[in-house]
This record gives C-alpha cells, structure tokens and sequence, in this order.
DNA sequence: CTCTCAGATGAGACAGAGTCTAAACTAGCG
DNA sequence: CGCTAGTTTAGACTCTGTCTCATCTGAGAG
C-alpha cells in the first residue's frame, strides 16, 4: 500500500503522520480478516519491532477516534479492528469465533416509535452460528461439550 | 422470584440447580438493563456473600451456553449479560456505553447468495448512537464532523 | 539544512476482566 | 444416612488494555 495514500487517509482526518501509525493502517489495509490488538501489535512488529504496545493500543484508539478504523465487540475475549471502509454486516461464528464481513444488504430502519429519542448513528446485523468451515466439519456437540 | 420457577428452568435446560445460580438467574431477572460480570457478582453478593468470583463467571458462561442467557459484546468494556427471553434488538449508547433492549422488529434474512455455507442460528441489529438521555445533554460533536 | 515545539513513542509498571486448580462441599438419589 | 458426580472456593495466574514520563519525531519556520 503506497505511503503516500495513507498519509493523505491520516491528513485528512486530523491525525499526524507516524511511522508506527502508518504500520498499523497497512496491516489493517493487508489484512483479509478482523484482527485483534495482539495481533495487530504482533503483525507490525514481525516485519521489525518498532511499535510498542502502548503505542498500537494508543493508535488503534486514535483511529478509531478519527473515524478510519471500527472496532468490533465480540462476546470473549479481546477487541477486533477493522478498517472501515466499505459498510458491512458480521457474521461471528459461534465455535472458531472468527468474523467475517457480509456484504452490505438493505435492512429497515427500526420503526421510529421505537426509537424514541435516541440518535442512532449507525447499526448493523450481527448473524451468528458456524462459519462455512465450522459447518462443514460440524461432529455435535452433544457427547460432550468442553 | 420464585424458586421453584427458576429451579425449572436450569432443569429444563441441563443445568444442575444450586443456591449460585439461583442467585445469578434471579439477579438476572430483577435487573432491568445489561449487569456486567462484575455488577452481577457485585449484586448477588450484596445479599449476603455466597458466590466466589469463579462462580459467578463460570455460571455465566454455563448459562450462556445452556441458552438461558445472552452475553451482549460492546466495545471496549466489559461483556454485559440478559436473559433470554423474548427476542429484542440491542441499542449500544456511544457515550455512555449503555446497552438497552430494542422492542423486537423484524428484519429480512439475509439473501441466500451472501450466506455460502454458513449455518445461521440466530441474528440481531445492533445499532449505536446516543441513548436518550446522552442525546439530550449532548454538548456538540459537530465541529469536527467524522 | 537546522531549530523548535507540539504531539507521539517506548518501557514497563499497573489495573481490570476473566480463567484455572485442587481441595472441600452439596444436590439428588437410593 | 451415605454415595457420587458435579459444583464451589480462594486466590494465584493470564491476558487485555492503560498510564507515566523521559526521550524522540514530524513538519513548519528561518
């Protein structure tokens, strides 16, 4: 991903232009999934260490903050981050965890009357169950569940 | 709430009865937003302390996979938890973090292209914003739109 | 290029959420 | 009551994420 376009991305968005910013924008940009601050941290530090984690922690908020990045809450563990171009859904599998992106379709706008006087900025879909892999190798769960 | 009622219902659904999940459940049931971990471990042993730290998330967690109760993800803080009775959307306050019930609307499956072969078990809307009470003391955001 | 300063980084201590273990306990049954 | 499988306890432990402050860096000015 060219430098150069990530710095205007940053400009753009009021954020100063880093080294250890512009890692964690590329891996994010590279990365075909929704990673999670570990690895994140793990992936720009394998090409050569020079982000600490305070600082990938910090620039994942940043991002956030600035509107380029989304995060992802996922029941357990740790946040996933997500460059947030394109509006999509998520389908998070009950088994591997994993999220995966569902292409943008049209949902409803929930009936004002129950909206009342909240403001809502954005929603999305939250689909779960077993991603195509987990439901291909699905055994059951009733034996014994661990 | 009554015992036996709750008693029911864990043996309904496999879960063996005891005074800690009794607690948890009943907890569950008197609270009228989304308790964390800690606020439910917090309120059940406000009675009286019975329940160690272990159990109480260990309850949790065997009740949510009995499919008694619904863990509720939201970024950046802790997992927040709800019966699971009727089904209901979920309004996440930006601000306040806040998680409340949506009255239930429905919203079109998603088209069977999107899906592959991925096993749907169940689907909600998420939606952010500010919650009533945050929008109405809403300062400004508006300077700096993102 | 060099100077300068606001803002960013690094290292590691720290805090909070959630998990694990082994021994003791209890629900449910006969 | 006594048995047994499953549950609870206490607290150490792991992991995720945050904070501090000395040091460093990006980018505009000269």
């Amino acid at each position: 991903m060219d430098v150069e376009t990530i710095r205007h991305l940053l400009d753009a968005n009021g954020v100063k232009f880093t080294t250890q910013r512009y890692c964690v924008m590329a891996f994010l940009m590279e990365s075909a999934g929704h990673p999670t601050a570990a690895e994140i941290f793990d992936g720009v530090n394998r090409l050569d260490p020079r982000s600490a984690r305070a600082t990938v922690y910090r620039n994942l908020r940043d991002l956030v903050e600035a509107g380029l990045v989304r995060e992802v809450a996922v029941e357990g563990r740790s946040a996933r981050f997500d460059l947030k171009g394109m509006r999509h859904h998520h389908f998070i599998c009950d088994r591997c965890g994993e999220v995966e992106d569902m292409e943008w379709f049209n949902v409803p706008q929930p009936p004002a009357k129950f909206l009342g006087d909240r403001m809502v900025r954005e929603y999305e879909v939250i689909l779960r169950g077993l991603c195509a892999s987990c439901a291909s190798s699905a055994p059951d769960r009733s034996s014994n569940s661990g």
